[in-house]
DNA sequence: TAAGACACGTGAAAC
DNA sequence: TGTTTCACGTGTCTT
C-alpha cells in the first residue's frame, strides 16, 4: 500500500494536530466536600440501598453510640480526605488532556458530585472545563512521539502527536470565589474565548474569565493549526476560531444517541470528517464535546457519524466517568460507615471494611449466642420463679405510673390527642405478637394516617410493657410499626392474649381520640 | 533521524510482535465460587484483616426481615451471576491482552484469588494462565493496525501489532473436575509445557494437562515468534521455550520494592531491557509475570535501568497493575463477606457492603442491649428472688389483661422497677431537633421509664408530622428515640421552634398524664 | 444494537 | 526523593 507515502506525508506534518478532541464537561467535583456531602452521597441515585433506615440516622445515632471516637475521627478525615482526593482529582481532570484548565466549584455545601446524575436544568456549574482530549496522547507518545504512520484515517483521529501535550499553564487548583454561578453559567455562552490559539496560549486568561468559566487552555503546538474552542456555558458552544487548516468544520446538534438508562448520556454521535473536521459535540446538560480532526485522509462524507468508531468513545467516556463516580460515591459511602477508615486509599479501605464486617459478624454471633445463653436461663430462672416464687409485685416497676392510668379501656381519657386523625375504624390496623423468651414483638401493620404507633405507644405503657426497641417504617400510605418489649417474666401472655389486649386497649384509645376529637 | 529507514524496517517485520508481556498469573477467578472461598480470601495476605471471624452470618436473619423479596432475588441471582460474571471476566482478562485464553479452576470451593498474596509454600493452585499481555494492543490497532515507526525504543516495548489478537482458541469455562489440586500442584511444577509456542497452538492441550494445569492460550499470530509459556505450579515459572528470535532473558529475582503498608506488595520493580529482552518478574507469591520485549531499536544497555525513561514507566504499569490487583482482590474478599452480594457489578457490591454494614452495627447494638438487658434482669431477678421473690404470683402472669390497668400511679408501687429508674420529673428529656430538607430528624434522649417516646409519638401527632421513621434504642437506663417526620412545606418551623413546641407538648403531656393520674 | 462493566496504560500528584 | 495512589480515556466483552 502506499503507506510509505503516506508516511512521509504525514511526517511534514508530524507536528499537526491530528486529532484534537475537547470536552467541555464539568469536573463535577467540589473542592471542599463537607460532610453534609457525605450525606447527600448515600442518598444519591440508589437510595434502595439504604432501606427504611436513613444512612444518617444510623450514622449519629448508632454509631456514635457505638464508636464515637472513630466517628469524629472520620468525620475530620473525610473531609479532608475528600476535599484533598477531589481536589486532586479535579486538578488531574483537567490537566489530563494534555492541557491545562483550572476549576472552580461551588461551595454552596451542596455537593457537585450528583451533578452528572442531575436532570441538567436543575443545575448548572460554573465550572467550565476545557478539556482536550488526544486520544492515545499518552500513548502515542509513548510509542511514536513524532510521526505515525497515516495507515487507517480513523486510526489517525486517535492519534494525536505527543509533543502537543507539553505546554502547560498554571492551573488554579481552587477557585476560592464560587459565585452563585449556576445560573449564571447558562447566560454566558456568548462570552467565548476569541479563538482557541489565543485562549490556549494565554495562561491568564483564566482571570479575564472570572470566577465564573474556567478553561483549560491547550497548547497545542501543532503546525499551523491551533484550534479555538471555547465557552460552552451553554448548551451549544460555538466555535469561535475556527483552525487556519483546511477543514470541514461540522457541527453536531443535540445529543443524539443518548443511552437512555443514565440520566445524562448526552452521548452524540458527532459526525467525524475524517479528514478535518471540527466536530462540536455537546451533551445535554453541559458536556460539550469539540472535535478536531485534521486527517490526512479523504474527507470523509459529512453525513451523521460515518460510524467509524468516534461516536462510540464519546458517550463512552461520558459513561465510564459516571461509573467511576458512582464508585467513587459509594467508596465514600463507605468510609462513612466503617469506623476508623480515616484516610486509607481504597484497597486499605476495602480491606478495613471486609475487617470491619467480619469483625461485626463475630461480634453479633457472639452477642446472640449470649442472649440465647441468657435467655435460657432467664426462662430457666423465670420457670423456677414462677412457680415458686413468683413475685407478686404486682403494679410494681413504674414509677411514672401515674400517666399510665390513662389505659382505661374506654379510651375516654386521653383527651389530648388532638389530632384525631381519623383514624377510622374502617381500616383496623393488623397487630401481630411474637413472644420469644421474655421479649415480645409487636408488629402492627396500619395505615399511616392511623397514627398506631402514639396509640400503640400509650398501651404499651399501660400495660406496662417496657419497650426495648422500636421501629417505624412507612411504604406507600403503609406503615409498619416494629415494636420490642420486654415482658416482666411474672406476667406471661401468651402471644394471642397479649394480640387482644393490645388491640383492644388500641381501639379505645383509637375511639377514645376520636371521641375526644369530636367532643373538642 | 533514521526514522524511515527505522520505519521500513520494521514494516517489514510489520507482522512481528514488538512485545509480548506474559504474565503468569493464575485467573484467581474460581468459576464457581462459594462462601467458603470466601472466607479463605480473607484470610489471605493480611490475616489481620479477619480478626477471628466467622465470615458469614447473619445473612438469613436481619436482612430477612428488612427485604425479603430483594434478599431472595439476589441470592438466587448469586450463584447464577458470579458464575457469570466470573467466568466472564476470567475470560475477557485472559483474552484481555490481544490473544486467548483459557482457564480452569478448582472448583473445590476455595477461591484462587488470593495466591497472589499467597506465601506460596502454603498455597497451590492448579490454575495457570497465560496472560500475554501487548501494552496499548487497542490502541495500536486503532490507530496503526499494521506498522508502526520504531520512533522510541521505549513505546516500543509496548506497541504491540493489533494483528495479533484475532485468532482466539475456545476456552474452557468451567473445569468441571476440580480434583483436589491443590496440594498436588506443588508438586507438579515440572509439568510444564515444552514450548510455548507448542501450547499457544495446540487449542487442546488443555486437556492433556487434565485438570490440573489448565493454561490459557495464545495465539500469537507474530511473524516467527510465538512464545510459549505455561506452568507456573510452582512458585517459580521456569520458561521452557525461548521465543526464536533473539532477546536476552531477565529473570528478575523476588519482589524488591514492598510498599510496606499492605501486608502484601510484591512489587517488583523488575529489570527491563528495553531492546530485546525477557523479564520474568514474579510475585513474592505466585504472580509471574515474562515479558518479552522483541524491540527494533539498538540493544540498550543490558545494565539495570538504563533509567532512561524506560524503567519509570514499565515499573509504573507493573505497580498499577499490582494496585489493581490488591484492589480487586478486597473486592472478591468483600463479595465474600457480603452476604447476598450475588453478581453485582463493583458499585452495587460496595453499596451492599454498606447496607449490610449498617445492618450488622444496627443488630449488633440491639443484640448488646438486648445483652445487657439480659444480664441485668438476671441480676436484678436473682437479687429480686433473693429479696422479694417472695411474694406469690400477684396479680401478674395473668392473661386477663384487665389488670393491665392496675397501673396506678402513686409510685410507691414501682417498687418493681429493679433499676428503680425513678424516672423522676426531675430528669428531662433532652430534645434536640435537626432539620434536613423537608423532613427533621428529632432526637430525644431521656430515662427508660419515662415512656418519652410515646409522648413524643402523641406530640407529633397533634403536631400532625407525619412519621416516616422512628427508631428506639435503650442503652443502660437511658432510652433514646429517633424520629424522622416529614414536615409540610407550609410551614417551616425553625429548627429550634420545632424542638420548642415538641418540648413544651411534650411536657404537657407528662404532665397531663401526670395530673391524669394524679387525678385518678 | 446499544449499554454497561472492567481492565488496562498512562499522566499527575501525595505521602 | 520516590513510591504509591488516583482518575482518566480507551478497548474489549458481555448482555
Amino acid at each position: 500500500m502506499s503507506i510509505h507515502p503516506l508516511y512521509s506525508q504525514i511526517r511534514q506534518n508530524s507536528e499537526v494536530v491530528h486529532n484534537i478532541k475537547v470536552v467541555f464537561d464539568e469536573p463535577t467535583w467540589g473542592a471542599n466536600r463537607s460532610q453534609v456531602m457525605a450525606q447527600s452521597l448515600l442518598m444519591d441515585s440508589d437510595a434502595a440501598f439504604f432501606p427504611p433506615s436513613p444512612s444518617i440516622v444510623s450514622l449519629n445515632t448508632s454509631s456514635a453510640l457505638r464508636s464515637s471516637p472513630g466517628v469524629a475521627r472520620r468525620a475530620s478525615g473525610l473531609g479532608r480526605d475528600h476535599e484533598a482526593q477531589y481536589t486532586g482529582r479535579n486538578v488531574s481532570t483537567e490537566k489530563r488532556g494534555s492541557s491545562m484548565a483550572s476549576t472552580s466549584f461551588d461551595n454552596r455545601g451542596h455537593s457537585l458530585d450528583h451533578l452528572w446524575s442531575q436532570p441538567v436544568d436543575t443545575q448548572f456549574n460554573d465550572v467550565v472545563s476545557v478539556n482536550t482530549v488526544e486520544k492515545d496522547q499518552g500513548h502515542s507518545r509513548t510509542c511514536y512521539p513524532v510521526a505515525r504512520p497515516p495507515s487507517q484515517d480513523e486510526k489517525l483521529s486517535f492519534s494525536l502527536p505527543s509533543l502537543v501535550s507539553k505546554a502547560r499553564v498554571p492551573e488554579v487548583k481552587n477557585s476560592s470565589n464560587p459565585l452563585s454561578v449556576d445560573r449564571l453559567s447558562s447566560e454566558q455562552k456568548p462570552t467565548v474565548l476569541p479563538s482557541l490559539s489565543q485562549a490556549l496560549n494565554a495562561p491568564d486568561f483564566r482571570q479575564s474569565m472570572g470566577t465564573k468559566v474556567l478553561v483549560q487552555e491547550d497548547k497545542v503546538r501543532v503546525g499551523g493549526i491551533s484550534g479555538g474552542v471555547t465557552k460552552p456555558g451553554g448548551e451549544k458552544a460555538v466555535p469561535l476560531s475556527k483552525p487556519p487548516q483546511q477543514h470541514q468544520t461540522t457541527i453536531s446538534g443535540p445529543p443524539v444517541s443518548g443511552s437512555g438508562r443514565s440520566s445524562f448520556d448526552q452521548s452524540e454521535l458527532d459526525c467525524q470528517e475524517s479528514e478535518a473536521e471540527i466536530s462540536f459535540k455537546e451533551s445535554n446538560s453541559t458536556a460539550v464535546e469539540f472535535t478536531l480532526n485534521v486527517g490526512t485522509k479523504p474527507p470523509r462524507k459529512r453525513g451523521r457519524k460515518p460510524a467509524n468508531d468516534r461516536e462510540e468513545p464519546l458517550s463512552h467516556v461520558q459513561a465510564e466517568r459516571q461509573r467511576r463516580e458512582k464508585l467513587n460515591q459509594r467508596f465514600y459511602a463507605l468510609r462513612a460507615v466503617v469506623p476508623n477508615v480515616s484516610k486509607m486509599d481504597k484497597a486499605s479501605l476495602l480491606g478495613d471494611a471486609i475487617a470491619y464486617i467480619n469483625e461485626l459478624q463475630s461480634k453479633l454471633q457472639s452477642a446472640e449466642e449470649q442472649i440465647k445463653d441468657l435467655k435460657g436461663q432467664a426462662i430457666a430462672s423465670s420457670d423456677r420463679s414462677q412457680d415458686s416464687l413468683s413475685i407478686g409485685r404486682g403494679s410494681s416497676n413504674n414509677i411514672p405510673v401515674k400517666d399510665g392510668l390513662s389505659l382505661r379501656p374506654q379510651g375516654s381519657a386521653n383527651s389530648t390527642s388532638a389530632s384525631g386523625q381519623v383514624a377510622v375504624g374502617g381500616t383496623k390496623p393488623t397487630i401481630a405478637v411474637h413472644i420469644l423468651g421474655e421479649e415480645a414483638m409487636i408488629r402492627i401493620n396500619c395505615l399511616k394516617d392511623s397514627y398506631a404507633l402514639a396509640h400503640m405507644m400509650m398501651a404499651l405503657q399501660e400495660l406496662r410493657l417496657e419497650i426495648r426497641h422500636s421501629n417505624t417504617s412507612t411504604m406507600m400510605d403503609k406503615v409498619l410499626h416494629t415494636v420490642i418489649v420486654k415482658i416482666e417474666p411474672k406476667e406471661h401472655y401468651t402471644q394471642e392474649q397479649l394480640r387482644a389486649i393490645l388491640e383492644r386497649s388500641f381501639q379505645a384509645y383509637r375511639s377514645g381520640t376520636k371521641e375526644d376529637a369530636q367532643a373538642l
